[in-house]
DNA sequence: ATGGTTATGGACTAAACAGTCCATAATGGT
DNA sequence: ACCATTATGGACTGTTTAGTCCATAACCAT
């Protein structure tokens, strides 16, 4: 019926996500979009409508690959090991070097884009109750000692994961984050 | 013998580290920069020489006002109530809504500006090395239990203070960030 | 008060920016 | 094979960007 489009829209809106993910959103150039998408202009505004609107699609994919590996990563029925790997796949993982999309949003957008805060603030409820059920789930199955507030442990592990993610970009060194979420992980072994 | 400034450089400096502070580096254009400073556009030019030289005197300055502020806060003799008036502090402090101009450029500049990085790196070993102080003071004098391991602690306190930093910037619930602090700071009065 | 010196307003530039538009290319159904 | 439809390359636009430059203003020592 019609010419067919040569290129994929999820393939795209990842290589785009990576751009954004790296550079932030300002800094990220259109020319550089069309560069490493291969895209046309027209074919981008065709099918986006618009740098800012590309941008919350490449983002709400990385929300949705985040969330998914994370619920992934928390998979294990130890509790403990579940958060333990979870902390130091962190350190290791893909974005390595480029630590969390969302923290850096959360800095760079955030503070001056109403729509932007709202996803960013979605999202870190989300990692706090992915690590909240966990938590529960641990207590129940006896991986976790029954006396801790998972509501409280979960925010004090979503916001230790900022801290993180802050000195992964800044390119800290290992021995800082190993220090770190070894303490961070104490918090969940620990006698009252 | 020659015409005088009409303008403070110190006073300038402030209002340009403000304005970089709030909305970072890229999305501050120089036009703001000559409404909010009321400079023109040679006096700008004349004094700092270029934007970026402008943006990396007035990040020093932020380096320097903040480390003072925190030496300061830090001071009280007993080491635990220093450390949570620090912490506590943070929550209602100046920059209470734009987070740590630090972390800030932790996230947007240093992946890609070696001289940032460097400036950003610096900052916070300069944070954990007051932290380190502090513990050492208190496990001196008796107000930190002695088992302590000062330079894990400060890391610990290091990466902390940057995960609230970017709660803050989202525009985090309060709550949240309480519970996050006490948690913290139970890291401190926990028999092992 | 005049001259030597620096500060400043404002016109100017070149490049980069996001975004628009249209003529043409490529397709698949008939 | 042709037509209706959508995709696309590329020329184009208006704005904003950081930065330059020069003629003039303001000052202070003499």
């Amino acid at each position: 019926m019609a010419r067919p489009r040569n290129f994929d829209e999820e393939d795209v809106l990842r290589k785009a996500m990576a751009l954004f993910w790296s550079k932030g959103y300002e800094s990220t150039s259109l020319a550089e979009l069309l560069q490493t998408t291969g895209l046309s202009k027209s074919s981008l505004y065709e099918t986006f409508g618009s740098k800012r609107e590309l941008f919350l699609r490449a983002f709400q994919l990385y929300k949705k690959d985040r969330m998914d590996g994370l619920t992934e990563g928390l998979s294990h029925p130890d509790a403990y090991l579940a958060l333990t790997n979870a902390f130091k796949t962190v350190l290791d993982g893909k974005g390595s070097q480029m630590g969390c999309m969302t923290a850096n949003e959360a800095i760079e957008l955030a503070p001056h884009d109403p729509k932007l805060q709202e996803m960013v603030e979605s999202d870190f409820y989300n990692i706090e109750e992915v690590f909240r059920q966990t938590i529960e789930r641990g207590k129940e199955n006896g991986s976790l000692r029954a006396g801790l507030d998972a509501r409280k442990i979960a925010r004090f592990l979503t916001v230790s994961l900022q801290g993180i993610n802050v000195m992964i970009r800044a390119q800290a060194k290992r021995e800082v984050l190993e220090d770190f979420i070894s303490v961070v992980l104490e918090k969940l072994n620990e006698r009252e």
